[in-house]
DNA sequence: CGCGCTGCTGCAATCGTTTGCAGCAAAGGA
DNA sequence: TCCTTTGCTGCAAACGATTGCAGCAGCGCG
């Protein structure tokens, strides 16, 4: 390793004087300056980000939990975050809560002892206490708040885009249109079975509690869920599908049912996919600015750092794909 | 932040003491060590990695740079590794090198300046010269082969799984069988144009350069591909298609001609996906233990680091998943 | 010529841990 | 009783960078 003592005695200078060539240019003569910077250049100098940290307490380095790595979704997130460090010269330490609190709580103790300079994380149920481990620490909530309040959150309008889906379900003609709800102490959860209250209101239809069953985030949950909605008696002719993994087991439930789509069943997922856009019929899905909200919770994080105040939420909006998992409900009965 | 000082003069030691009671237990009383852990405990104490890491030259820390997590089979890769390294304690820190070398140096010089104690790295064109950037630093490759000799790799046998996906092709009667192959600098593309080759050779089948165009290994390279392949006079009557993201263009293209899989064309892709399995006719695939993949790579690092002597290089087996895009050619012209 | 100022540089302390070395007390052996 | 060994502990020096402070030229001005 080939530090900056080398640098220095190769250029002729103190340590000192070196370390201030390199981020101070302004304190230090032209040509020493320039000495120095040619010789760190030769000898191939890379400042230990260690020693550095150490020293100021600020390592350029921030962290980000996710809550699943696998779950494309997350990995758009991820690059989106990750993309704007970069650009800013961030370093960005990633961990995987798998959704699990106790797993969220040991990612932000390891991720304590380096000593980031801010943390973004998609909270899980327990959020709102693990982040006293980090207490402190410039914080962005992306995708969903914890409830912790005066927190800075990045998301999107989820009310207004599960409104939308259902809104159109109803368009179409569907009476008795069915939901597929995340757990509920999780905010997007919640807010997206808010949207489809409100569109049956406006519509002036009755909420039934039968109707709506939950999930677990899943593909199993939301396969489970969509067989026990679908084998009932009055069966839905419509289902909103409030995330995407559990999207992809309410379409294996529909096959293993033998429900055609959308002749026997309309559907509507809620964040676009791989998969949508290739299964057949294509889905119809409330999609995202999935990368967009990466990179936005990353800039705002890092200006937070910078010490600038912001605003304390960013609400980005979201926007329905029509594609062929929906029909007007005349013809189901056909 | 709560150092190793508060917990040395909390428990009435030095912090010389408390640093070797824990971690170091057999040279300390037990009284003494008891004391400590229990006020470290109390205290919440996290070391400081920075610290360690500066003083110890090993940050328990290693590198991970794959070439695009936003490809579902990069994210399995590092969701494997990095869970086989938090069994060990271990922090990683990931890169994404999206295909460019120049991206890949950045990402190396990066992680050079973190002092990790191993790199785990999905090599790009360049990655053999890039490497000297944290020469000396124990490496494993994944997925694919640099070159560089004498280097440890963990990689899936992609002969055999290129050479049954055909052989089940010309199986089923197909005389004229394309292939969509990745750029020749990168190993897997090699290999498995390799596979196809023996495949043919076995059947008595002469090799046509026209069968085989190139793609990018990105879903557009793949499409265009396949529109070319599949638009000339003679069109081949079955596909092979040499990574995933490759196959969905090639599914693209498909639909954009018209052609009906299986009916008109029978299609085979590697590695499988989970839009693989929901399209529809659901894709027969070369699958791979991608996740197994990532943990076997990070363990054999992880061993690395520890000194000890290990095979240089590991094969895992593929299998193919026989699903209904592929059907006697037979029934093609009828 | 002397004084103060400015502009540049170096000294040395510091960040929080780890670790070689030495000190010291208790225990054991002669 | 005295010496050696053993077992535990603390002192202080690292690791590599940053930075307050002070020193030292050279310059302009009176």
């Amino acid at each position: 390793m080939i530090g900056l003592q080398d640098v220095a005695r190769a250029a002729g200078v103190s340590p000192a004087t070196a370390s201030r060539a390199l981020h101070r240019p302004d304190l230090v003569a032209l040509r020493t300056r320039e000495r120095v910077e040619q010789v760190a250049l030769e000898l191939g100098y890379r400042p230990n980000v260690l020693a550095r940290g150490l020293r100021t307490r600020g390592s350029r380095t921030i962290g980000l939990i996710v809550t699943d790595i696998l779950n494309p979704f997350h990995a758009t997130l991820a690059k989106g975050v990750q993309d704007a460090a970069e650009a800013q010269g961030y370093t960005v330490l990633m961990f995987n809560s798998d959704e699990q609190p106790d797993k969220e709580r040991r990612a932000l103790e390891t991720l304590h002892g380096h000593l980031p300079m801010g943390l973004i994380v998609v909270p899980t149920a327990r959020t709102r206490e693990n982040l006293s481990v980090v207490a402190g620490l410039p914080t962005v909530e992306l995708d969903r708040a914890s409830g912790l309040d005066g927190a800075h959150t990045v998301m999107v309008d989820n009310v207004s885009g599960a409104r939308e889906a259902v809104t159109h379900l109803l368009g179409l003609g569907h009476r008795r249109v069915g939901m597929i709800v995340g757990q509920q102490d999780i905010s997007t959860a919640r807010e997206r079975l808010q949207g489809y209250r409100e569109a049956l209101e406006a519509a002036g239809l009755p909420y039934e509690d039968g109707l709506v069953l939950p999930g677990d985030h899943r593909e199993q949950g939301g396969r489970l869920a969509a067989l026990r909605l679908l084998s009932g008696r009055e069966r839905p002719t419509a289902l909103f599908v409030g995330n995407n993994e559990m999207t992809v087991g309410a379409v294996l439930a529909a096959r293993e049912l033998g429900l055609e789509i959308p002749g026997d069943l309309s559907l509507v997922g809620f964040d676009d996919s791989r998969w949508a856009q290739t299964m057949s019929p294509a889905l119809s899905v409330v999609s995202q600015p999935t990368y967009e909200l990466g990179q936005l919770a990353c800039q705002h994080l890092l200006s937070l750092i910078a010490g600038q105040g912001l605003p304390g939420s960013v609400r980005l909006s979201t926007h329905m794909i029509y594609r062929q998992s929906t029909a007007p409900v005349a013809m189901v009965r056909a």
